[in-house]
DNA sequence: TAGGTACGTAGCTTAGT
DNA sequence: CTAAGCTACGTAC
């Protein structure tokens, strides 16, 4: 049976009837599956039956009763349309007659596929037909399969004026490596295609896209700048941009909220770098291709100034093509080398074959649940609920346990490993298992067992589930990827795994009760709390926790091969009790596992600012590995990127002198006195993210959105277009007359303010536990050389 | 083209003097 | 003028 990879899918009426198309990519070149008569379908309540029948009088449908029934217990009944039309007209009547409906917003093409556990690989059989470029099948029966073929890929990327006339595109990759340029022909090192115009510049591109023929269009920021840019451009000469597989059109349609937009290219993928490594939980400073090809490849340009690479590009465009080509065709190596780097095509298919998702879908851990959960439930005859209408009861997060503020030797952490995956396994947490264990109550099975008890009312049946099973076989995997040292699948699967909770908690997933996520979240605190007991049972001080960790301190200034080996009996001494108190108590095999993570030769929890309570996500150690030290922070300013590099490396080097034991006095002067002295100019910057557009900032005036304005007013004052109206970054220095934005700073810098409110914070986190205090080394050094007042 | 809650800090605004 | 409340941001897990 030939197999292929899901690129794209498509399904639309036509004929009173549906047809569906999918487009792959297989080892013998691009497959287009097409389905013709699949009939959308949803689900209402028998006992609506009457009315139902009255509202789509007009609407044709066919009535099933198949024995379903929905999580309230009443039956239900399938209703089947000949189109997707009628189908969403039958779903509007009903839903404003108020006959609640189930299951209607799902397409058809999706549908399709979930109820054939078919994500992204697949096995295809039907009758066949040579098409131009690709092979077309009908009469198509398919099933899922775990496939992982190669792609066809391209970067691409386009250069254009200001005003975004198109000057150039670059491809590169699977058998291209060439810029299509407007100009006439010169000589070059880049190899160049030459065209007229912009018009032809375009046509140049179709007919380039269309015989290189890939599977996936890379790029940075590609469907947002690139293709929205490319189909405006098109549109002025009325051009269709035949981009797609079969001569097909590219189409553009705007997002919900209007900032993001989707194109579509049926055949083809089109994959932006920037949303795939925030998928795949990197994060950097900037996402800007210059930073990120800067951080991970070492290499890229270092300018990431918008204006002058603008008016670089305009420049090249008019006095110097071949190095704007050069440009071009760099951006599009970068790119793809960072997809190399990353193997972040790896990452999207894989997540793509576990979850069902298209491979260009950002987020969507809603619907990933579904796609996995939907089918198995359907085969125990139950309709998924509705979302719940209010966005449902909201339920408890972490537990975070109050700290035990100072500086310590030797404190071992304690991880749970993937707590609340474990705890679903273990405690059997499940949407149907609840609504199957609350009907079997205290009953008890053959073996003189009751359902499992949760929490908020909850019950969960011992042996009616299926979430537990689906992470088992999730963790199984990552254990396996793991062995073969595959980082990118063992990340992959984490993900996923660790997203069910998420979805579970979440008022936008169908499946989303309070009881569910509570019944995770709280068992969670029972564990921590009871964990954090055995530990001071067996003679250590708990001083932190937060949702999966334990932080412990060891007193009697252990040998680190002793704290060692404390740590790790530790972790198994909790490991055993955990077994048995589960096996006793609840006849629970326990799938709960504490590790032992780090240990802190040097600890410091400091107290909440201006209290004496200890701080919670705050604190920072000394951790030696393979004879290398390495200082932690987390929480603290050195991890913020909202603090000014000042704070940031005199934090650093505080810190390391204090966990070394050495005496900061005159560090902390001489940085007191350089910073006054105008010495540290260079790391007085502010770098923070304006969320919302400048408009928007009515309540209270921030000083970033204070320089924001100055910055946009100097711009306008200069005929630059304004750069900070809807959201971004800026950068900020506090002057004398307050905060004005680093590109256009007129007045002093006001250097009490970075003393008052990044020096003297840093420092007084730390000092107290070594009996110094900020104000009267800073306020003695002041007497000696500050000016007579 | 819907993963979550818990937490700390800075700085602005405003109510109370 | 100060304290309290609120907004905004970034972070831990």
């Amino acid at each position: 049976m030939p197999q292929g990879f899901l690129l794209t899918r498509h399904s639309f009426d036509q004929r009173n009837s549906t047809c569906i198309h999918y487009w792959l990519a297989t080892p013998e070149g691009p497959v287009k599956l097409v389905i013709e008569g699949e009939r959308p379908v949803f689900m209402v309540k028998v006992a609506d039956r009457t009315q139902v029948s009255e509202v789509l009088a007009g609407v044709p449908h066919e009535w099933q009763q198949l024995g379903f029934q929905t999580f309230s217990r009443e039956e239900a009944a399938m209703l089947y349309f000949p189109t997707i039309d009628a189908h969403r007209r039958a779903q509007a009547l009903l839903t404003d007659r108020g006959i609640e409906v189930f299951e209607a917003d799902f397409r058809l093409h999706d549908r399709y596929l979930m109820e054939r556990f078919a994500r992204g690989g697949l096995y295809f059989e039907g009758v066949a037909r040579a098409k131009e470029g690709y092979t077309e099948y009908r009469n198509v029966r398919l099933k899922g399969a775990e496939v992982q073929p190669g792609f066809k890929v391209v970067s691409l990327d386009v250069e254009c004026s200001g005003q975004g006339v198109l000057y150039s595109i670059g491809l590169y990759g699977h058998g291209v490596e060439e810029v299509l340029m407007v100009g006439q022909p010169e000589s070059a090192e880049t190899n160049i295609h030459w065209v007229n115009d912009e018009r032809a510049l375009l046509q140049a591109l179709e007919e380039r896209i269309q015989s290189l023929d890939p599977d996936v269009i890379i790029g940075w920021a590609v469907v947002d700048f690139d293709f929205r840019l490319l189909l405006k451009r098109a549109g002025r000469y009325g051009l269709r941009l035949k981009l797609g597989r079969g001569g097909s059109d590219a189409r553009w349609r705007d997002g919900r909220e209007g900032n993001q937009g989707f194109v579509t290219l049926p055949g083809r993928v089109v994959l932006d770098g920037i949303d795939g490594l925030k998928n795949a939980t990197y994060n950097f400073e900037s996402f800007s291709l210059e930073f990120v090809a800067q951080t991970l490849l070492g290499r890229g340009k270092d300018t990431e100034d918008v204006d002058n690479r603008l008016a670089a590009i305009e420049h090249d465009f008019r006095h110097d093509k071949p190095k704007l080509a050069a440009y071009n065709l760099e951006d599009c190596r970068l790119v793809w080398d960072i997809y190399e780097h990353t193997r972040l095509l790896d990452y999207l298919r894989l997540r793509a074959q576990l979850t069902g998702l298209e491979l260009d879908r950002s987020g969507g851990s809603v619907a990933a649940f579904t796609n996995l959960y939907l089918p198995k439930l359907h085969r125990s005859r139950y309709v998924a609920p509705n979302l719940p209408a209010d966005g449902g009861l909201a339920s408890p997060g972490g537990y975070v346990m109050d700290s035990r503020p100072g500086l310590y030797d030797n404190v071992l952490v304690l991880d749970f490993k993937s707590l609340y995956p474990s705890i679903i396994r273990t405690f059997k947490i499940d949407p149907m298992g609840l609504i199957e264990g609350l009907a079997e109550g205290l009953a008890e099975n053959d073996a003189g067992e009751s359902s499992i008890p949760g929490f908020r009312g909850a019950r969960f049946s011992r042996d009616k589930h299926f979430l537990p099973d689906i992470i088992t076989n999730l963790w199984a995997q990552r254990d396996i990827a793991k062995q073969e040292q595959d980082a990118a699948r063992s990340q992959a699967i984490k993900i996923i795994m660790n997203s069910f909770y998420g979805v579970l908690g979440s008022g936008g997933c169908r499946f989303y009760d309070t009881r569910l996520a509570s019944s995770i979240t709280l068992r969670g605190h029972e564990i921590m709390q009871q964990t954090a007991r055995w530990i001071e049972e067996l003679g250590h001080q708990v001083i932190y926790g937060d949702t999966d960790s334990t932080f412990v301190w060891l007193s009697g200034q252990p040998s680190p091969q002793q704290a060692d080996a404390v740590g790790k009996n530790l972790a198994s001494e909790i490991n055993t009790r955990w077994r048995n108190k589960l096996k006793d108590e609840l006849a629970l095999a326990c799938e709960l596992e504490l590790e032992f993570e780090t240990h802190y030769q040097r600890f410091l929890m400091p107290t909440i600012r201006g209290s004496e309570a200890g701080s919670k996500k705050r604190y920072a150690g000394l951790v030696v590995k393979e004879g290398e030290e390495k200082l932690v922070f987390k929480g603290l300013e050195t991890v913020r990127s909202d603090w000014t590099a000042l704070a940031k490396q005199f934090q650093t080097k505080l810190y390391a002198m204090v966990f070394k034991g050495e005496d900061p006095s005159d560090y902390i002067c001489e940085t007191v006195e350089k910073t006054r002295a105008g010495e540290m100019d260079e790391q007085l910057v502010y770098r923070k993210r304006l969320r919302r557009r400048l408009d928007q900032y009515v309540k209270n005036i921030p000083p970033q959105v204070r320089a924001a304005r100055l910055a946009d007013e100097q711009r306008r004052l200069q005929g630059l277009s304004p750069k900070y109206q809807n959201k971004g970054w800026i950068q900020y220095v506090i002057t004398l007359n307050g905060p004005e934005p680093a590109e256009y700073q007129l007045s002093p810098i006001d250097y009490q303010h970075y003393i008052d409110r990044q020096l003297k914070p840093v420092a007084d986190a730390i000092l107290p536990f070594i009996d110094l205090d900020f104000e009267s080394l800073v306020d003695g050094q002041l007497g000696l050389f500050g000016p007579a007042d």
